[in-house]
DNA sequence: GGTTAGGGTTTG
């Protein structure tokens, strides 16, 4: 390995590479002879091993010189070290921050950074086969022990009118500008904002990121936004914050009184009593403060012509113009006080529905949305709530119509997305979306007082926002995929039938559990057969917690131990890899971390195949409790049966070069592994009887998903959300329910030493044109 | 370790 390691510092200056001249750092330049040189330092960054674009390894650090007089320190006496390839690895799992290492077979080049790090004016390059490290490794200092033990605070948050350029930082502040992500010319999608705080420093912020579901959920002025590992910048004189590794963002309502609940895009971030009180008092200093307190949306009955304002809104359906232009149609339950231009569009070209009461006729408003918009507007189904940012009202005139009409107006939402130009859907939970909702449902009820021959506008608002549309022109259905050649029975025969038996029957869902599609996906353990809740992230993260309170470095003679900087936490999380699987690829490894928190496994398992937490007790490793995943394999994440589990191990047996998976995990260290399992409790109706019935042996061919990547992909538990909206749509009506073709399994289990008969939907899937859609 | 963008007196 071109890591060696020495037993004393001594040894470096003596023993080792005594061909080479040493050259103190202050004296290194382009000119110097790197091929019959040294360096020695002490390593004061350590940064972790990342993959470069052409498939190469990098880890980056930077070294001191020691052997100075404290007069002659300079900022040329820490210079800046890239490490390449398996040399990057090696640094990373031998070297930790604080070792005195000696350097050689280096390249000097001229450093890019030196204005911006003020670090050496020259940095070092170490690849190829001359380049090698002598590395004399610290012993444990009391520090690093005490700082591994602490765990409170977990994050600190820099006041606005403390940012320092460079550094990467935990902010909270007030939104007092945003605009909805556009496309960059890079690669990823951009968000800016501006955000203030007590200090009244207003600072601006980048967000980039590919996917627009990770952007900050920014839905007014005023809202409240917690940015994680964001880094300080100064830019046209003003400092500014931009998006680094690693970073997260959280947003919460900025009106005070109102529920703190996190918005996120991330299923794993930390948010505690601290969090909610940061938020409680930002709110309680936004509101002193008249410039923040954010513009209310306007009601089409306050619109006045040539306005810009925001609209909070419910559409009803859309159609596209042409590849530029969009028409929404839109209510927000209230009149316009000037007539409204109607768009005429070929009937067939609606989504949701185009023809409405004259009563909501005149509530409805045609919006053209043009350009970048469109890209969003076509995404949006019937039925979702709106926020418009600066809708542009705009009098139409009419050449032929006599001055004294008023005009007629048209919505625009203008290309581009200056003054925080763009449109968002609005979770139908949103705080203030309850006027409006209010507002809409009692329009509803007099519809039904009046019994208005139109029922367009229930169906609107009875049906959930993604089967608005797919009700009125999609099937849906169910097929049995059995060889049964069964009668179709009633269920009051089912019922009479004595188990076990095989039936066909016909039924509605007259109702289900659990209501919350995430408490549906279980743990099952196929040793003891019992069935576990998928335990959530506040668990996780107490475990985790719990695990750092308690832990000390472990160190196991099978394995090679590192350490790396928990980033701004003052901690340092150890990393054990088996000695077998210390040359295998970095993604492939095997890793034990410890001494880590939920967010930080989080960000770490994101670029690795296999991790184990792990904490130490009487410095032997040991696996977590149970209620937190043995396994996290980047977004998934795998749990440990905690009856047939055991939670120590002796010397797991790796070889190295596999690809494993969760199964030879769990095998090497005698974890009972849970499988992921949908389970559903419906309640059937046909008329002759009512009978609840499971669905869960044969859920995931109901669904055509599989529950272990249900549990880790927001996309498959919205497809199981929206089939289970179709089965029953919410607040819908008996006849508007769809007739299920199922296979019934009856059977007996005992329960409490009594018989007792249980019911199965097996051998059924669903099926709908939705599918091809999706 | 970091390319994108870095609000702005709008308009079909």
């Amino acid at each position: 390995m071109p890591v060696h390691t020495v037993k004393n510092a001594s040894d470096l200056d003596t023993r080792v590479l005594p061909s080479l001249q040493r050259i103190l750092l202050p004296n290194l330049n382009l000119m110097s002879d790197a091929v019959h040189s040294s360096v020695k330092g002490k390593v004061v960054q350590k940064g972790p091993v990342v993959s470069c674009r052409q498939g190469d390894y990098l880890l980056k650090a930077v070294i001191q010189e020691e052997d100075l007089q404290q007069s002659s320190v300079s900022q040329q006496a820490s210079i800046n070290v890239f490490f390449f390839g398996t040399m990057a690895k090696d640094f990373s799992l031998s070297v930790s921050q604080g070792d005195i290492v000696l350097l050689a077979g280096f390249i000097i080049s001229k450093s890019p950074t030196e204005q911006t790090d003020r670090l050496h004016p020259c940095h070092l390059e170490m690849s190829g086969p001359d380049a090698c490290v002598y590395v004399c490794t610290s012993a444990v200092s009391p520090s690093r022990e005490l700082s591994a033990v602490s765990s409170e605070p977990r994050y600190t948050y820099v006041p606005l009118n403390e940012l320092k350029p460079r550094r990467i930082v935990n902010v909270y502040g007030v939104v007092i500008f945003f605009k909805q992500p556009f496309p960059t010319k890079g690669t990823d999608y951009c968000s800016t904002l501006k955000i203030t705080d007590q200090s009244n420093a207003k600072v601006g912020c980048t967000i980039f990121s590919e996917r627009l579901e990770d952007h900050p959920k920014i839905f007014t002025i005023g809202d409240i936004i917690r940015l994680h590992r964001v880094k300080a910048q100064v830019f046209n004189e003003s400092m500014t914050l931009l998006t680094s590794l690693g970073w997260s963002a959280v947003t919460f309502d900025g009106a005070i009184g109102s529920p703190v609940e996190p918005r996120a895009s991330s299923r794993t971030f930390h948010f505690g009593e601290a969090d909610k009180r940061t938020v409680e008092t930002l709110r309680q200093w936004a509101a002193s403060q008249p410039l923040l307190t954010s513009e209310p949306t306007v009601p089409l009955s306050s619109v006045q012509p040539r306005m810009y304002f925001d609209l909070s809104c419910q559409l009803l359906a859309k159609a596209c113009i042409d590849s530029r232009c969009m028409l929404l149609k839109v209510w927000d339950g209230t009149k316009c006080g000037y007539p409204l231009l109607d768009v005429a569009v070929a009937t067939d070209t609606w989504e949701g529905q185009s023809t409405t009461s004259k009563d909501r006729e005149d509530m409805t408003a045609n919006i053209l949305v043009y350009d970048n918009h469109v890209e969003v507007a076509k995404t949006l189904k019937p039925g979702t709530f709106l926020r418009l940012y600066n809708l542009h009202a705009v009098p139409q005139r009419d050449s032929e119509q006599p001055p004294d009409v008023p005009s007629r107006l048209s919505f625009h939402l203008h290309g581009g997305t200056s003054f925080g130009r763009g449109l968002r859907v609005l979770p139908s939970h949103s705080p203030d979306l309850q006027p409006l909702k209010r507002l809409l449902e009692s329009h509803a009820d007099r519809a039904v007082e009046k019994e208005v021959n139109d029922d367009t506008l229930l169906e609107v608002w009875y049906t959930p926002p993604e089967s608005v549309g797919a009700a009125i022109t999609e099937e849906f259905y169910t097929v049995q995929t059995c060889r049964h050649t069964l009668q179709q029975v009633s269920l009051a025969h089912v019922k009479r039938s004595t188990p076990p038996v095989v039936c066909h029957v016909r039924a509605q869902v007259r109702s289900y559990k659990p209501r919350k599609l995430y408490q549906c996906l279980k743990l099952f353990c196929p040793q003891c057969k019992s069935i576990e809740e998928v335990p959530d992230d506040g668990t996780i993260a107490q475990v985790f917690q719990e695990a750092l309170r308690n832990s000390l470095p472990c160190s196991e003679h099978w394995a090679v131990t590192s350490s790396m900087d928990a980033p701004g936490a003052g901690r340092v999380i150890t990393m054990h890899v088996a000695s077998d699987m210390v040359l295998d690829n970095t993604h492939s490894q095997l890793l034990f971390l410890e001494s880590l928190t939920l967010d930080e496994m989080c960000v770490i398992s994101g670029m690795h195949k296999n991790i184990v937490p792990v904490q130490s007790e009487n410095r032997r490793m040991k696996l977590l409790d149970f209620s937190a995943p043995f396994l996290f394999c980047g977004d998934k994440r795998y749990y440990g049966c905690k009856r047939c589990s055991r939670s120590t191990f002796v010397e797991p047996v790796v070889s190295g070069g596999e690809m494993w998976d969760e199964h030879d995990v769990a095998k090497a260290l005698g974890v009972q592994l849970m499988q992921y399992t949908l389970l559903i409790q419906f309640e059937l109706q046909d008329g002759t009887s009512t009978l609840d019935a499971l669905l869960w042996e044969d859920a995931e061919q109901f669904f055509h998903v599989s529950s272990a990547e249900t549990s880790a992909n927001q996309d498959l538990q919205d497809k199981v959300q929206l089939i289970m909206d179709r089965l029953h749509p919410p607040g819908s009506i008996t006849a508007k329910r769809p007739w299920l073709e199922l296979c019934l399994s009856a059977y007996s289990v005992k329960d409490n030493g009594r018989n007792r008969v249980c019911y199965q939907i097996t051998n059924t899937e669903t099926r709908g044109n939705f599918f091809t859609a999706h």
